[in-house]
DNA sequence: GCCGTTTTCGGCCCGACTGTTTTCAGTCG
């Protein structure tokens, strides 16, 4: 797929447009669709080959034609055309917090800076000073801005973030002072990493709040601190915002700190074109304010559902809550029992009595123990003699056990050359087979693609785990054709996992979404290694919501029946190869 | 550059803050 490519060029030619203070319209179209091409479900070479690109909404046969020069001569001569003389350090300059476009030209213009060393010497050598609207102000912020670039972290995954939320949260709800709390932004929307923390309050006394906001102890750093906002820095380095608001104005100010932001400028669109204006304090019409209180004041008024904020990113979601087809998303207490988990007869950390014990605190039906497969070494794989033995145990700990189930499994290896790590006769005698890739990741395209469809073609194998391999911000995964995967799961009746350790989200939510159109199931798994990571469930759910996944799309919302008879169909119907 | 239940031309989301200016541009969320 050139999806992301192609959404590259699309931002790259933006920020050069921006900088050369071309038309703001123009430039936003071009980010327009770069966004909408990222987010794209289909393929832009298939959309290009059935002439569908004016199709995808922001696409218009400008954009269209420049896709399709992209996919078949790899150039886009309107980049390579704004382009010209200006490097992408120089573009990069935007990136400082208090540097925008015009700043950035006016000095590249003046001084001739193309680049952050250029800048701090201009600094350096006081000529930034008597430029036309430079002051000492400015360049007080210009500094503290580099330094801000400098040492500003990437985003962070949600698995970091969430927890810190929480914790914050709780400990402000013991302020008598705050009466409502939430968290806002990415972080709400559950996207798989957050730039910053957006909380949102209600309260009496805005400062008292705020205060206690920004003594907290993890705070190394105060970036604002007033009656209405505070920001913080945390010693996890990523900064925190907490915004105290008027209890009428609450729901509008939610829905506004949410976004995402593209979802905020369509419905905008659509309440200017009803007459009506959407403010972060209220839906007015004329002066006239019609709500507030209540996010869902905001979605009424328009003539359209309650959009569930992890929807909420401009993806088809308004067009649904106003035909009122909105998926009715899964909810984490749909959850029945966690797939994929190791004890200590892998490389897991606790016992799976202990596993199980917190998988019942947890109020789950049934847990799978899918310890490693033998070529594992690294991770103590389990040979067939000490799966069948570890079989034995899991069977006299299930007779112990009232209202929960400990399901016999193995996270079995998928060799190199496609073949599994384990006989089908020693499947055979598993509940749940889960088929994961650990080795040969640089493997071409079209091999691991084969590999990975092997797998699934063998009908002992229910869930593919992880199915792209990829590392938040750390490895891109493995070279799968996810189109031929979802084909053949959706052939064979094979589930593909949403893993939901927090660096890997894998499946993540546009895949999710995909794999619902074919009817793929969906398998949300924490494979956890230890009690303490069993929470990441909640995780799980949220990137499947992400997906617009229902509770039918999922097989850990079945019961221990059905999940046992969706297992075991495929086994019925599949050739056998032993 | 996109788009059309007022439009094929002339619009295109909204508001706050800051610093600079003396009525507003730039930046940010």
């Amino acid at each position: 797929m050139k999806n992301h490519e192609v959404a590259l060029l699309f931002g790259k030619i933006a920020d050069v447009l921006e900088l050369k203070g071309e038309n703001t319209f123009r430039i936003n179209s071009y980010r327009k669709a770069a966004r909408v091409i990222e987010d794209l479900t289909e393929d832009i070479e298939a959309l290009a080959r059935d002439d569908k690109l004016t199709n995808i909404p922001g696409i218009g046969k400008g954009t269209a034609d420049k896709i399709i020069e992209y996919i078949t001569t790899g150039k886009m001569s309107k980049y390579e055309e704004v382009a010209k003389g200006i490097s992408e350090e120089t573009v990069a300059l935007m990136q400082i917090p208090g540097l925008g476009p015009k700043t950035v030209a006016m000095l590249n213009k003046e001084l001739g800076i193309v680049n952050l060393v250029d800048i701090e010497n201009a600094i350096r050598d006081g000529k930034l000073k008597g430029l036309f609207g430079i002051g000492e102000k400015k360049i007080e912020n210009i500094v503290k801005g580099i330094e801000l670039y400098k040492t500003s972290q990437q985003r962070i995954s949600i698995g970091m973030a969430y927890p810190i939320v929480k914790r914050i949260i709780e400990r402000l709800k013991q302020n008598p002072k705050v009466k409502e709390i939430q968290a806002a932004g990415s972080l709400r929307r559950m996207k798989e990493t957050v730039g910053d923390i957006d909380i949102l309050a209600t309260g009496n006394d805005g400062a008292e709040i705020i205060k206690s906001f920004v003594t907290m102890p993890e705070v190394t750093q105060i970036l604002a601190s007033g009656t209405t906002k505070g920001s913080v820095r945390l010693e996890e380095g990523v900064q925190a915002d907490l915004r105290v608001v008027n209890e009428e104005e609450y729901g509008a100010a939610l829905q506004y700190f949410t976004g995402s932001k593209d979802h905020n400028v369509h419905l905008r669109e659509l309440a200017k074109k009803k007459g009506y204006k959407i403010s972060e304090y209220g839906i007015f019409e004329g002066e006239k304010k019609l709500g507030g209180r209540h996010e869902s004041d905001i979605y009424k008024i328009l003539g359209m559902d309650w959009i569930p904020p992890e929807l909420r990113e401009n993806r088809g979601e308004i067009e649904a809550a106003i035909e009122k087809t909105l998926p009715k998303l899964i909810e984490y207490s749909d959850i029945k029992g966690d797939l994929h988990n190791h004890s200590n007869w892998s490389d897991g950390h606790c016992t799976f009595e202990e596993m199980a014990e917190h998988a019942m605190k947890r109020g789950y039906a049934y847990m799978v123990v899918s310890d490693h497969s033998q070529s594992l070494h690294i991770a103590n794989g389990l040979t067939e003699e000490r799966l069948l033995k570890e079989i034995d145990e899991i069977d006299k700990l299930n007779k112990n056990l009232k209202g929960f189930t400990l399901l016999k499994a193995s996270e079995v290896d998928i060799r190199t050359d496609g073949s599994l790590d384990f006989s089908d006769r020693m499947l055979e005698k598993l509940d749940v087979v889960i088929a994961a890739i650990h080795s040969g990741f640089k493997q071409e395209k079209e091999k691991i693609t084969q590999r990975m469809i092997a797998a699934i073609q063998n009908p002992f194998v229910n869930i593919i785990a992880h199915p792209t391999g990829r590392l938040i911000s750390k490895r891109v995964g493995y070279d799968v054709d996810i189109e031929k995967v979802l084909d053949a799961c959706a052939e064979t009746d094979t589930a593909l996992e949403i893993n939901c350790y927090y660096d890997r989200l894998d499946l993540n939510d546009i895949y999710c979404k995909k794999a619902k159109e074919r009817g793929v199931k969906i398998a949300i798994s924490t494979d956890s290694h230890h009690t303490d990571q069993m929470w990441m469930m909640e995780l799980g759910v949220g990137i499947a919501r992400r997906g617009w996944l229902e509770s039918q799309d999922v097989i850990n919302t079945f019961s221990l029946e059905k999940l046992k008879s969706f297992c075991k169909k495929k086994r019925k119907h599949g050739k056998r190869t032993m």
